[in-house]
RNA sequence: CGGGGAUUAGCGCAGUUGGUAGCGCGCUUGUUUCGGGAGCAAGAGGUCACGCGUUCGAGUCGCGUAUCCCCGACCA
């Protein structure tokens, strides 16, 4: 390709509108424009590494016996009724209706789709287990873009979906893509990625895992532990955290006026936060207040939250508070009318002695509030029905490890791919199932398993780069080899040049040629901005002494001077060699 | 959905008390240059986001709307 003509022009500029740096990067380099909020379009230098993104991602997604389909985006409403999902999901599901005004979605992940093709290709236990992926578009209306490629609302993404008979085949077919994954992501050149545990979100089934490449520009905080193998999303991770007990002291209520946040409470009875309970709240959609009860110096997990309670929820309203007896900045558990509210105590504060809670009387306090006694002790058996205990705390760096107690560290992350058990929430809602060898009617046990093509791009330029642009690995470069001519008018310069670009082509070797009339700076400049791990500069200077430079982008190496004799040949094997770094056994 | 910011040439920006718009980069042509974003000269390029209002006159003042970005909420 001559760099003369490649659509899609350099810019020295940062555009006002990027933050993050490979958001600066894609866009000064001439890789992507944005049409609208989530909304980009890819030039020719990002859809070649796009597209040896998906090259990767097919070889090993067949390797683990994945079958290559496509689906709709276009779905009807009925589909996702059968699921549940179409009302269940909300707004970040574009809907539409058609010429008729038929009720119409834009598909956001495709368990749906695929459902419908397994209940009518897949009814033998003899065809199992059976994987189905694509390489395929997603919509999604996310409530807030962001970061360039990092969150769209129009995306690329590959899905897969496994079927099989019985819950051990799908454990094991887990695993085997977990491994896959590991593989497919060191091909893409990612380096510092891990697999942690998640919240399954939507999705339903029982456990997953996301690939986060750490990176501090990463969306989601992951809390790792410093010594054993523990791994997990902030929204699942968990701690036994540090307590202390002592004798219990009688409860009492105090004066604390004009005290409405912990920090105020904590300053003014003089103890830690940690000494006291706070009372977090929200509120379900049938305008019922939910208090989540929580050692005053941990945060709430909102996904914990509902996963305990079953239910969405929503920062509550005042009128809903105080409907329930609830009195801001002084809300605790004793008093609340428990008709009108759900009470989820966090472990911390079982597990507490004498901590300082709101009253629920305008500047009022208790303290020495004990949970068991002074709470739990008098509910009636209703009452014991609105009260739920478990774990709803954020685990932070510094916290003990639930596996070994050492201290846990939080890091960023992007999730780069996710896999799911799904097991028959699919199956069963849409009714599908095949028959068993007692020509029994089973519904299939499923996996799921997503990989963000488009979001890789710029997850790797977060990880690879200088101040002066990209470093792509050259597996998912958009060429391998990027030759600049100096003075391509001086003597036969641009004739050796294109000897070379013309030999390395046809070596199959991909090449971007800097044919343009460009002084040095300029073209080193965007040279550095396209990312091609390997450059060759043509020069008379170096030509008269019969050499031509050969450099690395990642200047891992000083530029070496090869003799132009020999450059064909030493380029064919650093390319080699280079791509050798990437392989997986 | 809450909070903050922005919108003037392809990109980055300036535009004073209200008087009909400018700079740099980029682009075109010529010329001199040529190892880290060159110099000179000549050009092309604008519905000042949109609407309504105030005014003799609005990029500038008022009201409304839209779009984009950031933080939070949210996020298969």
């Amino acid at each position: 390709m001559f760099l003369s003509k490649l659509v899609g022009r350099t810019v020295k500029e940062t555009p006002r509108d990027a933050e993050l740096i490979s958001h600066k990067y894609l866009l000064r380099g001439g890789f992507i424009r944005q049409y609208a909020a989530g909304i980009y379009g890819l030039l020719p230098l990002a859809q070649r590494s796009i597209a040896k993104i998906e090259k990767i991602c097919r070889e090993e997604m067949n390797l683990v016996d994945g079958q290559e389909v496509k689906m709709p985006c276009l779905s009807t409403k009925e589909l996702w009724d059968e699921s549940g999902r179409y009302s269940a999901i909300g707004k970040d599901m574009f809907r539409l209706p058609d010429r008729n005004d038929k009720p119409m979605v834009l598909c956001m992940t495709h368990e749906e789709p695929v459902v419908f093709f397994a209940r009518s290709e897949l009814t033998s236990y003899r065809q199992l287990p059976a994987m189905m992926y694509q390489i395929q578009t997603k919509f999604r209306d996310e409530p807030r873009p962001r970061g360039g490629l990092v969150r769209l609302r129009e995306f690329t993404m590959k899905d897969a979906y496994s079927f099989h008979a019985g819950e051990d085949d799908l454990q094991k077919y887990y695993w085997r893509v977990h491994e896959a994954y590991m593989r497919f992501f060191k091909r893409t050149g990612c380096k510092n990625f891990v697999s942690v545990l998640s919240d399954n979100g939507m999705f339903g089934g029982k456990f997953s895992h996301e690939f986060m490449a750490l990176v501090p520009s990463g969306e989601d905080t992951l809390i790792t532990c410093s010594r054993c193998d523990y791994k997990a999303n902030q929204e699942i991770a968990a701690s036994p955290f540090k307590t202390s007990q002592e004798a219990l002291k009688s409860l009492e209520t105090v004066s604390t006026p004009n005290i409405k946040t912990i920090s105020e409470l904590s300053k003014f009875l003089n103890i830690e936060d940690q000494q006291t309970c706070k009372a977090v709240m929200y509120q379900t959609k049938e305008q019922e207040l939910v208090v989540a009860l929580i050692r005053g110096d941990l945060d709430v997990v909102e996904q914990k939250l509902k996963g305990l309670l079953q239910k969405d929820i929503l920062p509550a309203k005042d009128a809903v508070i105080e409907a329930a007896g609830g009195v801001a900045g002084s809300t605790g558990p004793v008093g609340l009318n428990l008709s009108k509210c759900w009470i989820i105590i966090d472990k911390t504060v079982l597990k507490s002695t004498n901590l300082a809670t709101g009253a629920n009387k305008a500047d009022h306090h208790m303290i020495n509030f004990n949970v068991e006694r002074d709470f739990l002790a008098n509910l009636n058996d209703w009452q014991k029905q609105r009260v739920k205990t478990g774990d709803i705390a954020a685990a932070r760096a510094g916290d003990p490890c639930p596996q070994c107690s050492s201290e846990l560290q939080e890091t960023r992350g992007i999730e780069i791919g996710n896999i799911f058990h799904l097991g028959t929430r699919y199956s069963q809602s849409m009714n599908c199932t095949y028959l068993d060898q007692s020509g029994i009617a089973q519904n299939h046990v499923m996996g799921c398993y997503g990989i963000g093509i488009t979001r890789l791009l710029p997850a790797l330029i977060e990880e690879h780069h200088d101040d002066r642009g990209p470093i792509l690995p050259i597996t998912v470069a958009p060429f391998d080899v990027h030759i600049c001519i100096l003075n391509k008018k001086e003597g036969d310069t641009e004739q050796k040049a294109l000897e070379t670009y013309e030999a390395l082509k046809k070596a199959g070797i991909e090449v971007l040629l800097d044919d343009r009339d460009e002084k040095p700076g300029s073209q080193f400049a965007d040279a550095d901005l396209a990312g091609i791990p390997l450059r060759v500069i043509f020069s008379p200077r170096n030509l008269k002494e019969g050499k031509v430079e050969f450099k690395y982008r990642d200047n891992r190496s000083p530029a070496q001077l090869i003799p132009s004799a020999e450059i064909i040949s030493f380029v064919k094997n650093a390319v080699a060699q280079e791509y050798a770094k990437y392989a997986v056994d």
